[in-house]
DNA sequence: AGATCGTATTTACGCGCGTAAAGAAATGTC
DNA sequence: GACATTTCTTTACGCGCGTAAATACGATCT
């Protein structure tokens, strides 16, 4: 790096000894010049400190070169896991990724999409936070907006889904648990914030009637994403009421799991699969913090990695295509069974 | 809201009769326009739907309205919880919020500061990863963009520091369990990623030397930041070696504790304070999940709150003043202990 | 009524870059 | 070597807004 400082592109094309519009179509894509000027500008570029200014470019040019990634609660290690993988991959594609968390408030959600419209993105990754969100006001965002929706299917919304495959899912480790001991209950909140949630009731229903089990569920009170201390408090209630009408839980999710546990190993009850153990309990989205529960607990896996692969590629196609044609395609990934302690 | 959509300020302007000067004057400080025309100026905002271009906006301006908010490890609920703290403060002060995760790595670190630099933030809050930071790539760019450092200190960085009195807080859990059973063993990473780690093992020797007893610390192995992984693999080690010289450990972080009382359940060993109890484990954080451990986790809490207030007030007392001047000031904010079950 | 002060308006320029058009130069093809 | 093709240079304009300077206006005070 030498001392003259560059102030801008003008200047740049100077010492780089290009002219500017070509300087700006470098850029713009590297590729979409000849080598041997390509490597002049690279050459100028190891040599001086210069980066275009973003707000310049961004405000002439059609598309920005930003993917907004909303997630319903970033506190949760489990979005924070989703997220990080996509912003990974959306920063090698050449773009700069917007994180924005809803903190499980609609308002936030809104204004999240909001203060992302007014930065133009070229596309946004949007993982909406179920029931309570407004509708009207995301599918109004994804008519301005292409926008591909994961882990939480909203009907109609944006260009695509990617999600994990609940029926699948929650029939892998319905099976397992019948095959291995008595038939599950299922634990849920009773109006659960994320609609995956009544994907898997439903499935639990019908893979135990397959199986010829008549279903069972516990519906516990609770309204926000405390999740853990639901599971926790409405878990210690249903123990020492002895509202169970099996020794095998399947909790909707690993958070509330992970308050049941907690629950059930205040109140003296050994979890587990061995002799001695008054319970099995198992959950669903193999949590980070699933492996260090007490037990540790079984469940099942998200496909974390290919839900953010194909979550990207969907958005960078789409912006690719320019237009919101086509089909809205839906992608379910396949669960896969987290044998551990619990169950 | 019409349907003639405003283009530009130029054409707001004019359809609510003022100047486009005086309007420009308005969206950057509502309260300098006079109260007659402010008046004017936001009846025309709720006819027509119109926003001044962010891009536009940010060219010309001497400073931009971004502040930053870089993180080490997001995954971790400790810093997605702080994070979600300041971000609140950031945006009520009418600053937009750019919340960027350095995933434990110095590289991404340094990339998450070039990339904020591109878009002259007027200020960071930087909480850095500490010993594997690039130290003078830090300063560089502290150098260029008032910073406030936050939770991990790294000296002279920065306008200010703002964290945890690591110091008081380990003397409290120290004196707590001095007073309550046997002395504790300190249990800590014998190269810990971040240096509040050292502040802590120097403040437990002098805790113990003043209580009358002698220090006794554990260092385990482990590089990177999965803290549960290591503590529950070393925890587990340790307990089977019987490589603890006392009943009670006191955890550098909750993470790790997190990691030991998995392992000691795992091996049967009964953790609390109460009788038929092996062991007693304290921790470091009040990590959002160290309610739901097994037993419930005594530890040390941060100020979360006032750690964000602070930090946020401090940056943007930087920001208005405009200069670097005066003295890196250092703010410590002192712990409260958090009494539970497992110790 | 005139003097005074705080605001608003008018005019004008600049920021750094995208992008279009036309012509020049380099490259590739036979 | 002549030609077609690709790529670069030159020139020029526009994007939407910040901001400065000079001027005009209104409210307030004496």
């Amino acid at each position: 790096m030498d001392e003259p400082k560059i102030r801008n592109m003008e200047e740049f094309a100077a010492v780089s000894g290009i002219s500017r519009p070509t300087v700006s179509k470098y850029f713009n894509d590297p590729g979409s010049v000849r080598q041997t000027t390509r490597n002049r500008i690279e050459q100028a570029l190891e040599r001086y400190d210069y980066r275009p200014n973003i707000y310049a470019m961004n405000q002439n040019r059609r598309l920005t070169k930003n993917i907004g990634i909303v997630v319903p609660y970033l506190a949760d290690p489990f979005f924070a896991e989703i997220a990080r993988n996509i912003e990974t991959l959306v920063t090698e594609a050449g773009y700069r990724a917007i994180l924005m968390s809803s903190h499980g408030k609609p308002q936030q959600e809104i204004d999240n999409l909001e203060s992302l419209r007014s930065i133009r993105p070229a596309g946004v990754l949007l993982a909406p936070l179920g029931r309570a969100s407004n509708r009207d006001a995301l599918a109004a965002f994804c008519r301005d907006v292409p926008t591909v929706n994961f882990d939480c299917n909203v009907e109609g919304l944006g260009e695509a889904f990617v999600g994990h495959n609940n029926e699948q899912a929650t029939e892998l480790m319905v099976e397992y648990l019948v095959r291995t001991g008595e038939p599950p209950v299922f634990f849920e909140m009773r109006t659960p914030p994320n609609p995956n949630a009544n994907k898997r009731r439903i499935a639990y229903v019908a893979a135990m009637e397959r199986l010829g089990h008549a279903p069972e569920i516990v519906q516990i009170e609770g309204e926000n994403w405390d999740f853990e201390g639901i599971g926790y408090r409405e878990g210690a209630r249903v123990i020492s009421e002895r509202a169970l009408q099996s020794n095998t839980v399947f909790c909707s999710n690993d958070r509330l799991a992970i308050g049941f546990l907690a629950a059930a190993y205040e109140l003296g009850l050994r979890v587990g699969r061995g002799e001695g153990c008054a319970l099995r309990v198992a959950g669903h989205d193999n949590h980070p913090y699933s492996r260090y529960t007490c037990p540790t607990l079984t469940t099942v896996s998200h496909n974390y990695g290919l839900i953010a692969e194909k979550s990207v590629n969907t958005i960078l196609s789409v912006i690719a295509a320019e237009d919101g044609g086509g089909e809205r395609d839906m992608t379910l990934l396949d669960g896969e069974l987290i044998m551990r302690a619990s169950a």
